[in-house]
RNA sequence: GGGUCGUUAGCUCAGUCGGUAGAGCACCGGGCUUUUAACCCGUUGGUCCUGGGUUCGAGCCCCAGACGGCCCA
């Protein structure tokens, strides 16, 4: 047993070397029957007397995440998916030979099974009183400080495994976003929508102004784009008579990183025809209210030490109202023009020659008043410049009827009643191609295909997106995607560097 | 891109004025048959992010860079 390696890691292997000499050292055999929690519900107010009277047989099994050990008995804690539960493992019940393996071969962060029977201590713990304890896996690298985990923002993206184990909080979050998805779905299910997957792999990327990712077909020999939003599909759907459909998948936009981005994210897409945007911004107060109802037990949540409450209808402003209110410039400054421009320029905006009174207005809005949008705000009549997907409206035609929904003075959602004759998008996407041409990154392709089926027919129809990882942190009161995304995008994870 | 803070043992972190590199947990050895972040005793473990510079001497000061957190754009 003498080894003067002191190394942690060459320690384990030594000890597991030990393991295969007695055999399997990892087993596939044992089939835990009790989880932690059920015990703990089902006998955790019986009486320390009343267990020794009427044993219970258990079976548990989990990672060993605390260890105490005193001479010829020790207690163990094991943790399972539910929780933990303690074990009490004693030599003179598990025999010499078993204890000893138990006493030098076992480490915090190994999986063990535990057979025996209930008992309470002295303290009052439900404990397993084993009558046989098994090493199932041996953890070869050990775990993070049992007290103070893994703290390191960056180690717990990078090993979210670790971060998993170790903190019960984000374990919690992935658990509170799966439920989330869960209700997303029988949300419109429940409501006729019909769940469709269309393509992530675009010929033409569209749908969102926006850079995309490019990758290239070798059978086909063409260039393919990773979506930047399924919207393009979503509507050729409709054309083809599957009236109101949704898709929850991921998209793809090839931008900087920062607390809000990742440059692969998931939302919630969903179309419905003979609809229009108002009709939506009902349905999402409707779907927020259900999903806070069932994610979060009530109406209301704590963001960021803020209370946000969905409760209340949520207030509709046009977005000139909206800037009008919060910089106090005059409603009628802000539909002119060149009076606009020069306000833009004022509050340090480089705008750029190109720019109509929309893309102003867009951008006043998002420098001065998105971030302040803590209560939840539908913004609606956006410009029809920055919505070349959207209907016009029929007020003005500078504008178009669509919405976005801001929380904690972030976009959440993106609606409006969908842009269904043929030639005007024709046009649309003829003016976003001038503008491509001209050097505009994120403009949008010219879509002959698409055209191609909006030429067909498609019903009048609302759309929206929203974004799922937005509701999530909304939901976990967590302030970076990253915490919400299982395995966030981090610099230095690339591949071939060329 | 700018500002700012940080990088020291496997993990969580100290490190005073520039003078031999520290603690807790984990690990190793010993003790302990109802413990609770068990406890007690004794060990072990370091590319102080990297590269320069100043100095008799640098974890600490200076310069450059890398990586990361946060804030801002």
């Amino acid at each position: 047993m003498s080894d003067d390696s002191r190394n942690e890691a060459e320690q384990r292997r030594r000890k597991l070397g030990e393991l295969r000499c007695r055999g399997e050292a990892y087993p596939n055999t044992f089939r835990r029957e009790d989880l932690a929690v059920d015990l703990a519900n089902a006998y955790g107010e019986l009486s320390k007397q009343a267990l020794a009277e009427t044993p219970v047989e258990v079976t548990v099994a989990g990672r060993v995440m605390l260890r105490r050990v005193m001479g010829k008995a020790s207690f163990i804690t094991l943790e399972d998916p539910s929780g933990r539960i303690q074990c009490y493992v004693r030599r003179d019940d598990v025999g010499e030979e078993g204890y000893a393996d138990f006493r030098h071969l076992w480490d915090l962060g190994d999986i063990a099974g535990v057979r025996g029977t209930l008992m309470k201590t002295n303290t009052g713990e439900l404990t397993v009183h084993a009558r046989e304890a098994g090493l199932l896996v041996k953890a070869l690298r050990p775990l993070p400080e049992k007290h103070h985990g893994l703290a390191d923002r960056e180690l717990r993206y990078r090993h979210r495994h670790l971060d998993l184990i170790v903190n019960e909080e984000s374990r919690d979050v992935f658990r509170i976003r799966a439920r989330l998805v869960t209700a997303l779905r029988r949300f419109f299910d429940e409501r006729g929508y019909l769940e469709v997957e269309t393509p992530m792999m675009h010929p033409i990327p569209g749908g969102a102004a926006a850079r995309p990712f490019v990758t290239h077909h070798n059978a086909l020999d063409t260039n393919l784009y990773l979506r930047v939003a399924p919207e393009l599909y979503l509507k050729r759907l409709v054309v083809g008579g599957f009236e109101r459909v949704y898709e929850i998948n991921r998209c793809f936009r090839n931008e900087g990183l920062s607390p809000r981005h990742n440059p692969e994210f998931t939302t919630v897409e969903f179309y419905q025809a003979f609809a229009d945007y108002v009709d939506l911004m009902d349905l999402t107060e409707e779907l927020l209210r259900e999903l806070l109802q069932d994610v979060a037990g009530g109406t209301s949540i704590t963001f960021e030490g803020r209370e946000i409450d969905f409760g209340p209808a949520i207030p509709r402003r046009r977005m000139t109202t909206a800037v009008a209110a919060e910089t106090g410039i005059a409603e009628a400054d802000l539909l002119d023009e060149t009076r606009l421009g020069e306000i833009a320029r004022g509050m340090n905006i480089s705008v750029e020659p190109d720019w109509g009174w929309g893309r102003l207005l867009m951008e006043v809005f998002e420098a001065r008043v998105e971030a302040n949008l803590v209560a939840p705000t539908f913004v609606t009549h956006y410009p029809l410049e920055v919505s070349p997907l959207a209907r016009k409206s029929a007020e003005d035609p500078r504008l178009t009827d669509r919405f976005e929904l801001f929380v904690a003075g972030r976009e959440i959602a993106n609606g409006f009643s969908e842009l269904n004759d043929p030639e005007e998008q024709a046009d649309r996407f003829a003016r976003q191609a001038e503008l491509k041409d001209r050097g505009d990154l994120e403009a949008m392709h010219y879509d002959k295909d698409f055209l191609a089926a909006l030429e067909h027919g498609m019903p009048p129809t609302a759309g929206e997106g929203i974004g799922v990882d937005r509701l999530a942190m909304l939901l976990t009161d967590s302030s970076t995607i990253r915490d919400v995304v299982l395995f966030p995008q981090l610099r230095g994870t690339g591949g071939d560097e060329s």
